[in-house]
DNA sequence: CCAAATTGTTCCAATATCTGGAACATAGTT
DNA sequence: AACTATGTTCCAGATATTGGAACAATTTGG
């Protein structure tokens, strides 16, 4: 049996039973028996009993026609973890604020490693539900949100997240490249306001502020976000004052909830 | 050590894991390790050691006032849960309709176990946020949904579900002893249609219809929730013909969607 | 201010659990 | 029917987990 992998794994058993958790619910389609094992790389018998474990467990479904799909039991948990997230509790009355003032979409998300995990959305008119944004991931590097929350890290933690950073380009217009990366991120710091021109996504424009902690174990970031030929980049330029506040009091209030006790 | 404990875990160390995600997850504060360690009844050490994990794998954090909150993985993986859920997408334009022809809240919820999990909701005038429900666990046996899907089930299904079942009463009006209720799925098996009384929250009525494959694979409910000051007790009969055609729509979506492939 | 108690963390031999190769089933195909 | 691809089970050997006890850090009380 191999010795150690370094990198990922780490946790043993569980650490092993996450990983192939992930592949099957983050795949955009249902994967079979035969998929996940090219995927994992594990002998067969020892993937069988890891995905009979998820599915015994309420984490993966196994339909009849032998695909595995994420379970409902993620749902249960997922719920939890959002409905007693006390940064989202406190940062809601902000995004609402900013959404009535700009009509926009507003956008609230914590960054994880180079990712941006999406905590909260506000936008008008559409049917209510669960929004598919929340909890998804996008990149750091090339999101209104991921940038001004990486312009708060200091040197160490931000090499830490560059170092291995894949600069996808997503459109024309993403900063695909490091040097550029670095200097768009002074811009940032000196101004305190992010914008994603078209970066992530053709025809979507942002403007960010980042929410965070003296002690920077939090790192997050507030958007107002809007379809270019709507938002121009003097309307951008408009709001920023106004996405500054809510972030500025966003964080004074998490200083004054959450100081205090912990 | 321990032989076995019949019951529960099962799945060895990742059903340990799970149980001691969920007792940090559901609880509904946050839990340092010594409310955890009475909790699990674990020692010490090896409590310690699952915790450790559990946070390094990102489904639990340790915050620096060591209590352990839900950690983020946990949304990203719901996330993709939610969004790649077949019968919540076949079943959602119907909920819309449905919605848009009562104008008062529409739940659809499937059932697991005793319980039923709330995958999807439609209601109005609310800003846009992934519903606290969503995700949600409420027991079967109490609310308009769960007592259409449990209407479905077939004797020894049935029986396997009451098994055990704690009645809990909600209300003066919660169906609480095993007879009752029995007689009252029998009444809703006469007529395809449940109702909620103010059986699981004071105020609160509802009118639901079962969804359900012929295997049972899948059993399901839609309902149709009011507050009782507004919504009568005539109004949910007059519902009931629009609730019963929306599940009969989804279920007919779900044969000819899913039944020819799988 | 120091002692005692509480709470959290680390260590390691014993052992339950997981691993993975191979044999065994079960579809699906020619 | 024979063949192939796919899924499932088995068991000796490798590994991770267990749980008691010792250790460290924090809080409480005299």
């Amino acid at each position: 049996m191999e010795k150690e992998r370094d990198g990922e794994g780490g946790t043993g058993t569980l650490g092993k039973a996450m990983a192939i958790l992930e592949t099957v619910a983050l795949s955009d389609r249902p994967l079979r028996f035969t998929d996940v094992l090219a995927v994992s790389g594990q002998p067969r018998g020892t993937l069988h009993r890891q995905l009979s474990h998820l599915v015994q467990e309420g984490l993966l479904e196994l339909r009849p026609d032998h695909a595995y799909v994420p379970g409902l039991r993620l749902l249960k948990l997922a719920s939890a973890s959002w409905a007693r997230n006390e940064v989202r509790a406190v940062a809601a009355p902000f995004l609402e604020a900013l959404h009535r003032q700009t009509g926009e979409t507003v956008h609230f998300g914590v960054l994880r490693g180079r990712e941006i995990i999406y905590l909260d959305k506000v936008e008008s008119r559409q049917a209510v539900r669960m929004n598919s944004q929340i909890g998804n991931a996008s990149p750091a590097f090339c999101t209104g949100v991921g940038k001004a929350a990486l312009s708060t890290l200091d040197t160490a933690a931000l090499e830490a997240v560059l170092e291995g950073m894949e600069f996808r380009r997503f459109t024309p217009h993403t900063i695909a490249d490091r040097p550029s990366f670095i200097a768009e991120l002074d811009r940032i710091r000196q101004s305190g306001i992010a914008f994603d021109r078209e970066e992530h996504e053709p025809g979507i424009r942002c403007v960010a502020a980042p929410v965070f902690d003296d002690s920077r174990s939090l790192v997050a970031g507030v958007s107002v976000t809007g379809p270019a030929y709507r938002v121009s980049e003097e309307q951008l330029l408009e709001w920023a004052p106004l996405v500054r506040d809510a972030a500025g009091g966003i964080m004074g209030e998490l200083s004054a909830r959450l100081g205090p006790q912990r």
